[in-house]
DNA sequence: TTGAATGGCGAA
DNA sequence: TCGCCATTCAAA
């Protein structure tokens, strides 16, 4: 009898075996099956003869999902990855990257894909035989017409009330409800595409060349380069081979609808589906199943949906590549970015990794042959120009409330010409310190070592990391005196100095506050393309994909702290943030300028970027890299550790490292410290962090290092994680 | 992680 | 001795 080897979500590092008892189960395929008293969903990964343990103490499995989807070789095999890379238990991989309805103890997929298909009767006759008023049901008509046979969702583009309208056409026979197992393949129309310039028609033609066989890109193009433009020419040469897939991952939720937007204009007839976390589960599912069986062509997704099977993957392309939401920062921390290499390694096909602004991880990679350059220098629509790039000395008596007298001025220039301004803070509330004028007490976290910031409007104060909130002191709980001081400056402030300071204008605040509300972000932008604001302020949410093509100033306030932070990349991910927060201006014909308010106006950083030279700071970071043996010169692991009380934690991590220091020689181990957040949402933190030269080397000492740390009696009594290529250390 | 079994301790 | 808790252990 054969024995089922089965995955499933305990945090064991060891698969589980079962008898088949008959079932005749297939690897990949979900499974029910005892687990101590309860019952437990799990994916079948290996079939054997024989197990490690008698036959007698093991189970027979209660069911077997079949006649659904499975995970497919292609996919286990890069979950496999993820296990060994990761050093997560693979049962937990594997339950985590299944749509949640497939993670549930009954057949998910007895729902077949069902589109609609015009019926022999409709074919013999011709339209006219509608009713002239029906307007939807013609449309829909012609759709099917043309496509011949579409789904639901492709319906629901068609119109909103699509449903009714098939309903009476089904009733009268015009139409007919069919299994779908391919696209009908639509005749190609014309759409308009703009013409390419020179860099972007290189960068297309070097890619389209080589469309078989792995290949990583790097695509370097300045904001306002056209990227996506190059990323759709790309999609078509993919796509050009019949049944070929796509996928296209982009950084965040927000970013998904519209690059979807502007695929679908340009590939109407493409299905495309969409996965991300804040769908509902049944849609979830239905994307995945379309992705999974061949039928979507472009799959659009966060990071999670890089795991996603599909069958014939052609094509990868990894937007705004440097983001750090492609790190996943609990459970399994994997990077979707780098798992999407190995993915495309894996499959044999090219990926695509475009920034204006790459990591440096991906720059040197670049640099090292591994991956190959492509620059797009130019900006797509040739009259517009970089914005000029000048920076503002803070250290000036002059300041009203925090903004010097020259980012006033050209506030009123703006209003005056009617162009809009952005005020960029990266700090939201009204301010970041609650302060005793008397004793310089400040209002602390209880349950984090941060500071609680002054959200004044609704009279609290909040903590921005653990969401504890309580309602502002009347008087300073070290020595009674009521003159407590909101301290520091924060989007709320902003926005109230701003409305004193232009009366007439219309300000507009955008932070997570202001745009909690389902939609509230899209009818803020709304607002900015009718015009209906001056000033807007926000916080980095603003830095990210929106085009404001009337916004002609863009004034930054206060990222010094970035400057001199004990972070070794947080110099990389401020240069980021301020290339594409000066992205935002002038992106028409319309010449932008930015302002920088800070206390170092002479900083290298700030150097680069008035020049708007990313390499040329890219290979300053590098040389300070090289020098103190960071990433990318070395690989590093991150141990972190928490519990309630910080003693079992310091031990744990004392432990771990005394471990560490008696294996391999070719792995570095630091101190034991405390993170910045000593303290986060009650809990008391360490870590340890380790590196080492090579990759390899890394791994070696990681495996067992891991299998020791797991052994540990402490390991139970605190909440511990590793982070290999950890981004904050 | 979950859930059950174990063991210590105060109350009765 | 009961009941409650914290701790420990197994899971195929």
């Amino acid at each position: 009898m054969s024995i089922l080897r089965v995955a499933l979500d305990v945090p064991l590092d060891t698969l589980f075996d079962y008898l088949d008892a008959g079932h005749q189960a297939e690897v990949g395929m979900r499974v029910l099956v005892p687990f101590g008293r309860r019952q437990m969903v799990g994916v079948v990964l290996e079939i054997v003869e024989q197990s490690q343990l008698d036959n007698d103490a093991l189970k027979p499995v209660l069911e077997v999902y079949g006649g659904e989807p499975t995970l497919s070789s292609e996919i286990l095999r890069l979950l496999n990855f993820c296990a060994d890379y990761y050093h997560y238990p693979l049962g937990q991989i594997v339950m985590s990257v299944l749509p949640g309805r497939l993670r549930e103890a009954r057949l998910a997929l007895l729902e077949k894909i069902l589109g609609y298909r015009l019926s022999e009767l409709a074919r013999q006759a011709s339209l006219e035989v509608l009713p002239k008023r029906a307007l939807i049901q013609r449309r829909l008509w012609l759709a099917l017409e043309k496509q011949g046979s579409l789904t639901a969702e492709n319906l629901g583009e068609t119109s909103d009330n699509w449903h009714t309208a098939i309903k009476a056409m089904q009733a009268a026979g015009w139409v007919e409800c069919v299994e779908l197992k391919h696209v009908i393949p639509s005749a190609p129309s014309a759409i308009a595409r703009p013409a390419l310039n020179e860099d972007q028609a290189a960068a297309v033609e070097a890619v389209t060349r080589q469309l078989t066989g792995f290949k990583a890109w790097l695509l370097h193009g300045i904001t306002g380069s056209g990227k996506t433009e190059v990323y759709m020419r790309l999609l078509e040469s993919a796509l050009a081979a019949p049944e070929a897939q796509v996928l296209v991952l982009v950084p965040e939720i927000n970013l998904t609808p519209q690059l979807q937007a502007r695929f679908k204009a340009r590939f109407p007839h493409e299905p495309m589906v969409a996965l991300h976390s804040q769908m509902s589960d049944g849609e979830r599912l239905r994307n995945w199943r379309q992705a999974e069986s061949g039928l979507a062509r472009i799959v659009i997704g966060t990071r999670l949906s890089v795991f996603t099977p599909i069958p014939n993957l052609k094509l990868v392309v990894v937007d705004e590549e440097h983001d750090g939401s492609y790190k996943q920062q609990d459970g399994m921390r994997y990077s979707a970015r780098d798992v999407a290499v190995v993915r495309a390694k894996q499959a044999g096909i090219p990926i695509v990794l475009g920034s204006a602004t790459p990591s440096l991880e991906t720059w040197h990679n670049s640099q090292a042959g591994r991956y190959a350059l492509l620059t797009l220098g130019q900006r797509a629509v040739a009259q517009s120009q970089l914005p000029d790039i000048i920076t503002l000395d803070a250290r000036t008596p002059q300041l009203k409330d925090g903004l010097t007298p020259a980012l006033i001025n050209a506030l009123h220039d703006r209003l005056a010409k009617g162009e809009q301004s952005l005020l960029f803070i990266n700090r939201r509330g009204y301010s970041p310190v609650l302060l005793c004028s008397a004793c310089a007490w400040v209002a602390p976290c209880e349950r984090c070592s941060s500071r609680l910031v002054v959200h004044l409007r609704q009279r609290r104060l909040k903590c921005h990391h653990c969401g504890h909130e309580e309602r502002i002191h009347v008087q300073c709980p070290n020595c009674g005196n009521p003159d407590l001081h909101p301290t520091g400056h924060g989007t709320q402030r902003l926005e109230a100095t701003l409305a004193e300071l232009f009366p007439e204008a219309r300000v507009l605040r955008v932070d997570r506050d202001s745009t909690r509300r389902k939609g509230a972000l899209e009818d803020m932008m709304a607002e900015v393309h009718g015009r209906r604001v001056d000033i807007l302020v926000g916080t980095q949410m603003l830095a990210k994909g929106h085009d404001f093509p009337n916004l002609t100033l863009v004034g930054i306030i206060d990222t010094d702290s970035a400057l001199f932070s004990p972070d070794f990349r947080a110099a990389e991910r401020l240069f980021a943030q301020l290339m594409q927060v000066a992205g935002r201006a002038g992106r028409a014909e319309k010449p932008g300028e930015v302002l920088i308010q800070t206390a170092f106006p002479d900083h290298v950083l700030f150097e680069a970027l008035k020049r708007h030279d990313y390499a040329a700071f890219a290979t300053t970071l590098l040389q300070e890299r090289k020098t103190a043996m960071f990433p990318p010169y070395c690989f590093q692991a991150l141990l972190r550790a928490e519990a309630q009380k910080f003693e079992p934690v310091r031990d744990f991590i004392a432990e771990a490292a005394n471990i560490a220091y008696g294996l391999d020689g070719a792995v570095m181990v630091y101190d034991p410290v405390r993170p910045t957040m000593a303290r986060l949402n009650g809990m008391e933190r360490a870590q340890l962090l380790v590196q080492a030269e090579h990759r390899q080397a890394l791994q070696a000492f990681l495996k067992q290092w891991m299998g020791m740390l797991r052994s540990l009696p402490l390991a139970a009594k605190v909440r511990w994680s590793l982070d290999v290529d950890p981004l904050e250390i």
